[in-house]
RNA sequence: GCCGGCGUAGCUCAGUGGCAGAGCAGCGGUUUCGUAAACCGCAGGCCGUGGGUUCAAGUCCCACCGCCGGCUCCA
């Protein structure tokens, strides 16, 4: 059962089966209706751009200067509006239009003015119209409107004209909408799950994490959640010393020398802590290279030497803008599975490709099964001549090649210093999240003058990748929670069994077994509350407790435990020896 | 940073100008129980922070902080 892999990101991706074409139609003809709503309430109304999306639509507007902005107590009325609309089963009519004409027609409209500018000239402009209602539109639409059979406004929230900041704030209403009631109120059961599965949520729940105004965006990791947390960087170590890399330890702080030499000062400042002292101008390190880039410096390193991988769990900061924290998955203080790559040019490739199956046997360990990878292209800002940049996106596009993985080239995204591969999955409800990541670097070699002996006792320089599996231990927990809702698989889970004594006469053979268990390293507890054993079941199950022991006096009388699942499944009772074993075995195969 | 919403007990939430509430959790007691919530009782509050309006503010207004939904950005 190996990860599937799609070329697409998935909210880009065209539609190709029936029913996604279906509902594209609906949905975009759903916005229309939208609009057409709005416009009854506010016939100034200024509209933008009205898109199908992966599960729904929605439509830019500016409302008339004066106008109060909608809130979601405008929704309702809106919606009664439309199905008014739906109810009188408006054809769609299309009809094509040169250019003259639409500027004409849209003379009063700037933002369908300026997408008519921005279409080829020699590209064919059409109109959609339902009832009284017009708009620029390639379509496809339904036939008319009656086939929207069900739809609900979702919410409302701002967007930039064009998604640039520069531009006028909009007002940007989501709805979705459906083939059929049934269609659609699944769905909303999909969204209320996933809510239920919101690694904020669950994080508060499960008492993993917290977080507190005195550190914004900054999680606290609790006695459960750093647990976890060591677990995964004890996986990734233990992944370290099977391929090569050195663990190191750099320092948290660096005076602005550091950070000009790196680049970080003219590119990254607006994303660090900067602060004085004695005089000096310090930085609170975003990011590990430099400091691995001067411990490489310490002596000459020969050709033999190479490659070097340097790996750094250090805390990094950065200054996220206020607006785009959230939950573990985007903080201002955080670790990653960071390490370096001094490479010689000739040794890049294969590091590639070594890398990409470590990636994928950890994203199978795990169980993602919807993983994107993204070939970051050269953008139109970079360094170094484009011979390096021919060399260094072929040397990514080969590995991705000769591994039989598909990816999705996107020119303009990578690095200024290099091209990358991103790694994407998608969260529990549908977000993309980018966890691992490769890096070439020619730039920091040459910043920091980086060298090599080589063969023929030339000094060369070397080439830089950085790499993480994982990306931030932070936001990778924050995938996972989800991905799991909470379950953790044993090897993860923070308690991994619970004793339930079933009177108090139980408790010390309950002790008894635990100390036994947690002799051989597991996490156990007895839960010897003055509570009725149902109370300590349903308490253990809904804290995702993997192992539940009850014992009893049949239990205590023979050396046995009965074993419940937190799923619910009744196992029976079993010896402690073979509970332990089963135990010990899931930890170790880390399941 | 920008647009909008929200902030009341540990948690989930009610209270919309007139005495701060409920359920769960906590604590005390009773119950000692065979696989998802026993019963009784007791406590628990700078109503995010600061200012303002008012005879009176959890409630109305302003600022700030934080969170949530988006935009932009990104590990």
């Amino acid at each position: 059962m190996s990860p599937s892999l799609s070329g697409k990101e998935g909210s880009h991706s065209k539609s190709s089966d029936p029913l996604s074409e279906k509902r594209e139609r609906i949905r975009h003809s759903a916005s229309h209706v939208m609009a057409d709503a709005l416009r009854s309430f506010y016939p100034e109304v200024q509209l933008a751009i009205g898109p199908p999306t992966d599960d729904g639509f929605y439509y830019d507007v500016l409302l008339p200067p004066g106008t109060p902005q909608l809130t979601l107590e405008d929704l309702p009325k809106i919606e009664e509006k439309m199905r008014q609309i739906i109810k009188a089963d408006h054809k769609f009519i299309y009809k094509e239009i040169d250019r003259k004409e639409a500027l004409e027609l849209f003379a009063k409209a700037p933002f369908k003015k300026q997408i008519i500018e921005g279409i080829p000239a020699e590209e064919k402009l059409s109109l959609y119209s339902h009832g009284g209602f017009t708009d620029l539109c390639e379509g496809p639409h339904v036939n008319s409107t009656g086939e929207i059979k069900a739809f609900k406004l979702m919410s409302v929230a701002g967007a930039y004209w064009r998604g640039d900041e520069h531009n006028a704030m909009l007002q940007r209403i989501y709805g979705t909408a459906f083939e059929s009631q049934a269609a659609l109120d699944d769905h909303l059961k999909n969204l209320e799950e996933a809510l239920k599965r919101d690694h904020r949520k669950l994080g508060k729940d499960l008492e993993l994490f917290m977080f507190d105004p005195v550190a914004p965006a900054s999680p606290f990791f609790l006695p459960k959640g750093a647990i976890v947390y060591n677990e995964l960087i004890k996986y990734i170590r233990e992944l370290y010393k099977k391929y090569g890399y050195q663990e190191v330890i750099t320092p948290q702080i660096f005076s602005t020398d550091l950070w000009k030499r790196s680049g970080h000062y003219d590119n990254y400042i607006e994303n660090m802590y900067m602060f004085e002292a004695d005089d000096r101008e310090f930085g609170v390190k975003p990011m590990n290279c430099p400091a691995h880039a001067m411990m490489y410096s310490i002596r000459i390193h020969s050709y033999r030497e190479l490659p070097i991988r340097f790996a750094d769990f250090g805390r990094l900061h950065r200054f996220e803008r206020s607006g785009v924290t959230h939950g573990l998955t985007r903080v201002r203080s955080f670790a990653q599975d960071d390490a370096h790559i001094f490479a010689r040019p000739d040794q890049v490739q294969a590091e590639i490709t070594v890398f990409l199956n470590q990636f994928m046997e950890t994203y199978h360990m795990f169980g993602f099964g919807d993983i994107f990878i993204r070939l970051s292209l050269r953008p139109e800002k970079r360094t170094g001549t484009d011979e390096m940049w021919d060399r260094a996106e072929a040397a990514l596009e080969n590995a991705l090649k000769a591994n039989n993985l598909k990816y999705a080239p996107t020119p303009g995204e990578g690095a200024f210093y290099g091209p990358k591969l991103d790694f994407l999955v998608k969260d529990a409800i549908g977000r993309e999240w980018q966890l691992g990541t490769l890096q070439l670097d020619y730039s920091l070699p040459e910043r920091f003058n980086l060298e090599y002996a080589a063969e023929d006792g030339s000094i060369m320089r070397p080439v830089v990748i950085h790499r993480a599996w994982l990306g931030s231990i932070e936001r990778f927990l924050g995938i996972l929670i989800e991905h799991l809702a909470g379950a953790f698989p044993v090897w993860l889970s923070p308690v991994q069994v619970v004793l339930v004594p079933i009177a108090d006469r139980h408790t010390e053979y309950a002790f008894k077994v635990v100390s036994e268990l947690v002799e051989a390293g597991v996490r156990a507890e007895v839960d010897d509350r003055k509570e009725r054993m149902n109370l300590k079941i349903r308490d253990a199950q809904l804290k995702k407790v993997p192992y539940i022991l009850v014992v009893g006096d049949k239990e205590a009388e023979a050396g046995t435990a009965s074993v419940r699942m937190r799923t619910g499944e009744d196992k029976g009772a079993k010896s402690v020896a073979d509970v332990k074993a089963e135990i010990m075995q899931m930890i170790n195969e880390r399941k």
